[in-house]
DNA sequence: TGATAATTTGGTCAATGTCCTAAGTTTTAA
DNA sequence: TTAAAACTTAGGACATTGACCAAATTATCA
């Protein structure tokens, strides 16, 4: 990836970020860049070449986070949380039309079905397992156990959706922090002491 | 209302679940309803006023319900939003665009501001509380109560939207069933014994 | 019947994503 | 140094979209 492909996709991802994938053409973009729009199509011959770049940038870093903070603790799994939240929040535009994108997007589709949900969920239920026996967490029974994944699955995707529908695309940032605060309290009715300590530790540590 | 508007109406949400909004044209519907897309004009000015059309039965639907069950019981509670996951289904398109709807339709985006939101949040919160004097729920502090809100709202606005993110959208029914059980075990922490025998029975009666 | 209102028609408009050709310019590598 | 490859510009074209409008047609009712 050469430096003017990551200036296109730099801007289009600030431009996408503010006012809506959808709402961005491809001619704005390049008045934009200062450049010829058949200048963008070299590099990205469609609209949804360019979307799945930035879609493959958000999965990398998230990749990144994940390998970097292994769940040994509540706290640890909590604060990547926290770290995956903020990198929503950068790639906001993505995650405002997950749903678009999954339908029109054959690429996005195919990747989001193939690669990332499986490893995340798996990942997910693995997290949770060795919070489990690290003792931080404590299910009565195994419906528990997947309600947590679940509920915990949907958040993640849509807290910043749900964010939208009060308050503008520009002023997301102020929200993350009473959405991460509920994803920890989440996890309270099923942590033991220890646990308990971190979810306080973690909540006291957002302001 | 006259006839042809309730004819355009029920076509346009049959297309619109089926395709999502966005990917319905204006003329498409004219040919599926065989006439020119000037009477479809003549009738809604612009697309934004027929969904907006839309969004304005569906919300009617839904205060129906809200007003014909009441959570006397958690079983009661729970069997109102199985009627109102049902009703939401009706409506998948809705939810499925409630990003883009919120930030490009102003009309629709006005009304939610302005009525649904609160009334919504208001009357959740006294089914809560209604819940909690009737002793089928019980809350350690408000810091649960106020989550349950919070992720039960959440869950209300999005299972459509996640449920698409593995099955198309012709399929979704399959998913509600999953929702709804998910949504009942999300009560279970904070339940009662009367109120887990009414979490119980209702999610035996979902099979 | 005749006038008014309701409805339908056909065509136009700008904007969108996509595609194309032809000509330049810059970079790379033999 | 020179030829080839990579990049950029310029201009245009296409079908599709939502929106708009004037005129023609039909329905309604005094």
């Amino acid at each position: 990836m050469n430096a003017t492909q990551q200036k296109i996709i730099k801007r289009a991802l600030d431009l996408f970020n503010l006012k809506g994938i959808e709402y961005v053409g491809m001619r704005e973009l390049a008045a934009d860049l200062g450049m010829r729009i058949g200048n963008l199509t070299y590099y990205f011959p469609t609209k949804d070449d360019l979307v799945f770049s930035i879609s493959q940038a958000y999965t990398e870093s998230n990749t990144q986070i994940h390998s970097e903070i292994l769940s040994n603790s509540l706290y640890d799994f909590l604060y990547k949380n926290r770290l995956l939240f903020e990198n929503g929040l950068k790639y906001q535009c993505l995650l405002l039309s997950m749903v678009h994108l999954m339908e029109q997007n054959a690429r996005i589709a195919a990747n989001y079905r193939g690669n990332v949900t499986q490893t995340r969920m798996s990942g997910l239920a693995h997290d949770i397992e060795l919070l489990e026996t690290n003792k931080y967490l404590k299910f009565g029974s195994d419906d528990d156990k997947s309600l947590i994944i679940s509920s915990n699955s949907l958040q993640s995707r849509f807290w910043l959706s749900e964010a939208v529908l009060t308050e503008s695309r520009q002023n997301l940032s102020r929200q993350l922090r009473h959405y991460l605060r509920m994803k920890a309290l989440l996890f309270r009715p099923y942590a033991t002491r220890k646990g308990l300590e971190d979810i306080e530790r973690f909540i006291r540590e957002l302001d």
